[in-house]
DNA sequence: CTGAGTTGGGAAAAGGTTTTCTCTTATCGC
DNA sequence: GCGATAAGAGAAAACCTTTTCCCAACTCAG
C-alpha cells in the first residue's frame, strides 16, 4: 500500500558516464555520436564506460532538443481489425527500424475521442499521424486537415490536398475476373455488398470491363450485404429454376470471403459442384476464412500490410522534409489461387 | 523535393504566452495549473492569453522533469489480433481518460525485434509495460524481469513473482457445461483444440468435473486442432456408427468457435438436428463466426476487452506507486446464449 | 511610525542532451 | 626558438516546463 515497492535505480545519465571516464559531458556526447575531435582512444574509453554503466541516452532530452520525437500516432476506428492489423503491422515494421514508435488511437467513431487523442498526440509531439479506418469511403471523425504536422492516409477517406494510399479495387476485380476468362469460364457472376459502399461500385465497373473486353455476357451484379447469409440468398436466385447447366453460371466473383463462402456451400447443398461446375473468387484473402472453405477459396488479397508499410516510409520521408505530391495512390492487389477455380475448361 | 514543404509554425511556447500576457514564465506557469498565489485576475488574464494563442504544454518537457511520461509500452506477438485486438482496445480505453498514450510494438515471436521494441519503449522513457500475446501458455520472447519499470501480463504466460491478468477458461467451461445441464441435455461430448495447450487441458478438467457433479457420463475429450476441418472429423468419430440417437450424444461443447462451426455443419450434412438433437457450444465468442453458423451458436466470452481494461488500470495504479501483489488474476468468462443449444429438454 | 506577517510575482535551478564557441596545448615550418 | 595552425576537450547555451526560493510591497497591530 506503501510507494516504493520496486527498487527502481535511476538510469544512467550522460553526466554520470563523464564523470566515470573522466570528460566533460560535452565530449562524452560526442564520443557516443561520432561527432566532434578526439582521439581514437578517448572515444574508445567514452564508448566502453558508457557500455559498462549500461547508458541509453534520455529520448526525452533529445526530442526536446531536436524537435523531432521520433514518434507517430496511427489512429484507427477499425475496432475489430480486419483490415486494420495487418496495415498496423506493416507500419510498424516499416518504422521500428528507423527507431520511431507507433502510439496506437483507437478512435472508434467518437469524436471526442479522436479529438481526445489527437490533443495527445499534438502534446507528445509526435512527428507525424497516420489516419486509417475500415472503410475507404468513410472519414475519420475527426479534422486532421490543419495539423502543423504530416498527416498520411491509409485505408481511409483522405481529405483533399492530402496524401494518402488505398488498395486498388478494380485492379482487384480484374485480376479476379480475367482469372475466370484465363480459365475459360464465360458465365461469370458477380455477387457483392451493399451500395453503399464506393468500393462496391468500383469493382462492379471493373468487372463489367473485363467482361466486354472478353465479348462475355455481362450479368447485373448482385448487391446485398458482407455475409455468409447473403451468399446463400444469391446462389438461390442465380441458381434457382433455371432451365440447365447452359444457363447458370460457371463462375462467381463475391466482394469478400464470407459471401464466397456462402456461396460455396449453398452450391454444395445443391450439388453443384466447385470448382468442376462453378468457380468462386472471393476478396480480402482472410486466411482464416479462405482456407476453411471447403474447397479452399482463391481470393484477392488487397497486401494491407505492404500498403501500412509504403504509409510508413512515407510519412518518414515526409517527417525528414521531403515534400510529397498529395493524391491518391492506388497499390496494387494480388491474387492468391487455391482450389476454388480449377483448371481451364476443357484444357 | 527540397525541405518546407508544409508552414510548419513552431507550436506556441509558455514563454510566448507569458510575454503577451505581460508576466513571466514561472507565473505562467503557476497560472495555468492552478498552482502558487496570485490575483483572480491575473490568472484570468493569463488563462485567456493561453487560450487565445492555443498553448499547449510541450509533454515532452514535463515528462523531463517529472520523470514521468504518461506513455506505456504494449508488446504484442498476435500478428492476427483476434485476441489481442479487443484487449488493446480495452487498454487504450482506461489510459487515455488519463492522458496516457499507449505505444504498439508488435514483436512477432521474433526476440531480436522484441528488443528492438523493449529498448525503444525504455529510452523512451515509458511508465510501464503490458505484455499479452496470442496464448495464455507460452511467454513473449522477451525478458522482462529486471526492468525498472512496472509490468504487467495479460493474456499471456507472465514471469513469477509479477502480476497477471488471464481469462478464467475452467470458469468459461463450466458455464458450458452447466449451461447443457440446465437444459436437460445428459450426454454431453467435449471437442478441443491440441493437447500441447494448457487451456485445452484446463478446460477439459472443467468439463469433467460438472459431469461428475451432475452424475452425468463423462466421455473423454477429443482433442485436435482448432479448425473447422478438426470439427467435421471429431463429428464422424462421435456419431458415426452409433446404433441410434440414444449412443450420440446430445451436447457438444466445443474449443472454439470455428471446431464448433465445423461441428454444426457436419451435424447438418448428417440430418442432425441443432439445437432439436445435439446443442452445441463454442468458446470465443468470435462473433463474426458466431453469428454465421447456422443456428448461430452460443458461446463462451473472454471478455477480453474487461481484462485489458483491469490490466491497464493495474498497470496505472502500479505507475502510481501503488504496489500490487503478484499472482495471476483470474477474470471471469461469460456465456453469450444465441440458438444453437436450445430449451429445455422436455421443458 | 515600526516591525511582523501577508500577498503577488519573479529569478533561477532542475531535468538530460546536443551543439557552438572558446580555450589550452601540442605540432609544424622556417 | 618563434609564430601560425591544428587538435583535443570543456563551458555554456539551448530546448520547455515546473518548482523552490526569494524579494518587494502592502496591510495591520501596537
Amino acid at each position: 500500500m506503501s510507494s516504493d515497492a520496486l527498487p527502481a535505480p535511476a538510469p544512467v545519465t550522460l553526466r554520470e558516464v563523464a564523470l566515470a571516464a573522466g570528460v566533460s559531458v560535452a565530449t562524452a556526447s560526442k564520443a557516443l555520436n561520432g561527432q566532434g575531435r578526439m582521439t581514437a582512444e578517448t572515444r574508445e574509453r567514452i564508448r566502453e564506460t558508457a557500455q559498462r554503466l549500461g547508458f541509453r541516452p534520455n529520448s526525452l532530452a533529445q526530442s526536446l532538443l531536436r524537435k523531432r520525437s521520433f514518434t507517430v500516432g496511427l489512429l484507427t476506428n477499425d475496432t475489430y481489425g480486419r483490415f486494420s492489423l495487418p496495415l498496423m503491422a506493416g507500419v510498424s515494421d516499416a518504422l521500428v527500424d528507423a527507431g520511431v514508435s507507433v502510439f496506437l488511437c483507437n478512435v472508434e467513431d467518437d469524436s471526442r475521442l479522436g479529438q481526445l487523442h489527437v490533443e495527445a498526440m499534438l502534446d507528445k509531439r509526435v512527428d507525424g499521424i497516420i489516419a486509417t479506418g475500415k472503410r475507404i469511403d468513410r472519414h475519420l471523425p475527426i479534422d486532421l486537415s490543419n495539423l502543423r504536422i504530416p498527416v498520411i492516409y491509409a485505408f481511409t477517406q483522405p481529405d483533399p490536398g492530402s496524401v494518402a494510399f488505398v488498395s486498388d479495387d478494380a485492379g482487384g476485380a480484374r485480376l479476379a475476373v480475367e482469372h475466370f476468362c484465363g480459365l475459360g469460364r464465360r458465365r461469370i457472376a458477380h455477387v457483392s455488398g451493399p451500395a453503399s459502399f464506393a468500393v462496391v461500385h468500383e469493382r462492379a465497373r471493373a468487372y463489367r470491363e473485363v467482361l466486354a473486353e472478353h465479348g462475355l455476357p455481362v450479368a447485373e451484379p448482385l448487391l446485398g450485404a458482407w455475409s455468409e447469409g447473403w451468399g446463400h440468398e444469391a446462389v438461390a436466385k442465380l441458381f434457382d429454376g433455371k432451365a440447365g447447366r447452359g444457363e447458370m453460371p460457371d463462375a462467381v466473383f463475391c466482394g469478400n470471403d464470407q459471401i464466397a463462402r456462402g456461396v460455396i456451400d449453398a452450391l454444395r447443398e445443391r450439388g453443384i459442384g466447385v470448382p468442376e461446375d462453378v468457380g468462386v473468387i472471393g476478396f480480402d484473402n482472410w486466411e482464416i476464412v479462405a482456407e476453411a472453405t471447403r474447397p479452399p477459396l482463391t481470393s484477392v488479397d488487397m497486401n494491407l500490410a505492404t500498403l501500412g508499410r509504403e504509409a510508413g516510409l512515407a510519412l518518414l520521408s515526409l517527417v525528414g522534409g521531403q515534400a510529397a505530391a498529395p493524391g491518391i495512390r492506388k497499390l496494387p492487389c494480388r491474387l492468391v489461387v487455391r482450389q476454388s477455380c480449377g483448371r481451364p475448361v476443357g484444357g
